[in-house]
DNA sequence: TATTGTTATACTCTATAACTATA
DNA sequence: TATAGTTATAGAGTATAACAATA
């Protein structure tokens, strides 16, 4: 027996714990997930290149999406106006991102990032992607790819 | 032309943004399906149960794991000691987790749901697995099978 | 000395709402 | 009136570290 005296059947120290009830649970298995996949984001490119996860994905949206406003941001990524204007005031202050007013809606910016703005998010990606590759090892290219455009389902489900 | 006069390419107002750059990357497709998840579980569980999140899940993993530590807790869900002990006092002031001290070991707790909280926990399951099939409905339930048994492999890629 | 759990504190991120300037 | 974006403030959630009790 590889159990403790006072050990029940929920503290065995080695492994994960039972988790029948929440397995069948997508919202359950994707938190889990992220967990590694956040490990791997700051180990790769979050501390390497000072990127907090929200920062990379706006920036890489941006680069994505030339001249896109920050209501467009707000809404892809479900953040409220308030929040979108502190991410992209960061990437402002550091260079990344420039904005630019509309010339028909003054009300309006339009979104660009710069020529430092775009080496980073190239680096950040690139290095991401290796990353990825790297420490997710229990999917083969096929599941990786296979996994994604299920999760691309589930988000379209969004209102 | 469906565009309005000052729109840029990525300023179309229908449809999702452009990702192509964003697109392979597990941990982004992760937190866009996640959105979507989120509010399956504040919309089915969350606002009718008063439950937060991270809530259910501690409640449904000492219901699986009776008799769980409070530092088993902590390592399962990547959550640090001071943390946990938050979440369980906020579920026992609820009467619906209850601290058990170990007989061979003072300094350890063990944890165990109350009736009050088995019946609640069962409750918030039949409700989430229920609210998910419903509202996800761009999978198949053999594609959610699917996609769950790739979240588990990811899962197991921590540390 | 190392470990379990608690407490205190500060920090990050988010939500709410009031505000401006435009439309 | 409605919308785009800003600002101020409060709240939720988390991390850090010092602590007490026990091994």
């Amino acid at each position: 027996m590889a159990r403790k005296k006072d050990e029940g059947a929920g503290d065995l120290d080695q492994g994960r714990m039972d988790e029948a009830m929440l397995h069948d649970l997508v919202g359950y298995q994707l938190a889990q997930a992220q967990i590694a996949t956040l490990a791997v984001f700051y180990g790769s490119v979050g501390r390497p290149l000072d990127l907090r996860h929200v920062e990379y994905t706006v920036l890489a949206l941006i680069k994505e999406n030339p001249a896109c406003t920050p209501a467009r941001l707000a809404k892809e990524l479900a953040v409220t106006a308030g929040n979108i204007t502190m991410w992209v005031d960061r990437l402002v202050q550091r260079e990344l991102v420039r904005r630019e007013a509309s010339v028909s809606d003054r009300r309006v910016q339009h979104l660009h990032v710069t020529p430092k703005g775009e080496a980073l998010v190239t680096a950040a990606t690139r290095q991401l992607l290796e990353g990825e590759r790297k420490r997710i090892t229990a999917l083969s290219p096929a599941e990786r790819a296979l996994l994604v455009e299920l999760l691309h389902k589930v988000a379209t489900c969004r209102d």
